[in-house]
DNA sequence: AACTTCTCGAGATTTCAGTC
DNA sequence: GACTGAAATCTCGAGAAGTT
């Protein structure tokens, strides 16, 4: 058993080689969940990753913090972004069109299937679905997207992020059912972070303190987390609990505690 | 004492997976 | 095909804890 955060980092580091989603850099940071998906097209020589350099991989980005903000597993949403990414269909501009949108989403369980097949030996621990209601939250982060861009651009150069922050949360439409986004506000951040497009985000902001985290959390004696709601305030609270214990390896050993084995 | 913030758990929502 | 339980995430409210 995991008891301590000594428990959790030694058995993160035996094992972090044979974890799907840790991709690390040389000098043995995060390099972020988009760096490496883990798995590739058919045919093509590199796995799937999205440069955040480039805008429609940044929309992708939010489409997969947007798609992750649901219930259901992980891989949902990584499968989706690759979805938009193979059938190139990662354009906002694209989503502003409601008849797009409509057929989209009519399509959603034949493209769940067919994505599959363009992946070489895909894995994932339950069947793959796209959400009815995420491509209304698509449609809508279309709609807002030079706003959410500017808004980024003008904290990076004020260095205060919170503006930005306050900007995703306020969007009605980005979580089902016309609710919020919220939990996974920090994931944007720490993309951005990690791939130094912009490099004075703070890592406080950077830890997304999902069911996951929090249940690693509660399982070791010397660590405590806050509960990151209702508020945002409260979330951001919890992240920075995260960073303070884990720096830029993020909640990523929390993330990973449930798949870690203890011999 | 009054007010604010924090903590925790129940509830709503949507989909998957198993059973009849 | 219908029904039921499990999974995952946001919302909300009641009570605890902290502040002024």
């Amino acid at each position: 058993m995991i008891n301590t955060v000594k428990q959790l980092m030694d058995a993160f580091h035996q094992q972090k080689t044979t974890l799907p989603y840790v991709t690390l850099k040389s000098d043995g940071s995060y390099a972020g969940w988009v760096s490496d998906f883990r798995f590739r097209f058919h045919g093509q020589k590199d796995n799937l990753r999205l440069d955040l350099n480039h805008e429609n991989d940044r929309f992708l980005l939010y489409v997969l913090a947007v798609v992750w903000s649901r219930s259901g597993p992980w891989e949902n949403s990584a499968f989706f972004v690759a979805h938009l990414k193979f059938n190139k269909l990662d354009n906002p501009l694209l989503w502003l069109k409601k008849e797009f949108v409509r057929q989209q989403r009519e399509s959603r369980l034949t493209d769940a299937a067919a994505i599959l097949q363009n992946i070489e030996s895909p894995s994932s621990r339950k069947k793959i679905s796209f959400r009815a209601d995420i491509f209304n939250s698509i449609a809508i982060l279309a709609t807002r997207w030079t706003e959410i861009e500017k808004s980024l651009a003008d904290c990076a150069a004020s260095g205060d992020y919170i503006p930005f922050v306050y900007l995703l949360r306020n969007i009605d439409g980005l979580g089902t059912n016309g609710k919020k986004m919220m939990i996974k506000i920090p994931l944007i951040l720490r993309e951005f972070r990690c791939q130094q497009i912009y490099s004075n985000i703070p890592g406080e902001y950077c830890c997304v303190p999902d069911n996951r985290v929090k249940v690693a959390a509660k399982a070791l004696s010397d660590m405590k987390l806050s509960s990151a709601y209702p508020g945002l305030p409260n979330l951001l609270k919890a992240s920075a609990q995260i960073y303070a214990v884990y720096g830029d390896l993020y909640d990523l050993p929390l993330f990973a505690s449930n798949d870690l084995h203890t011999s």
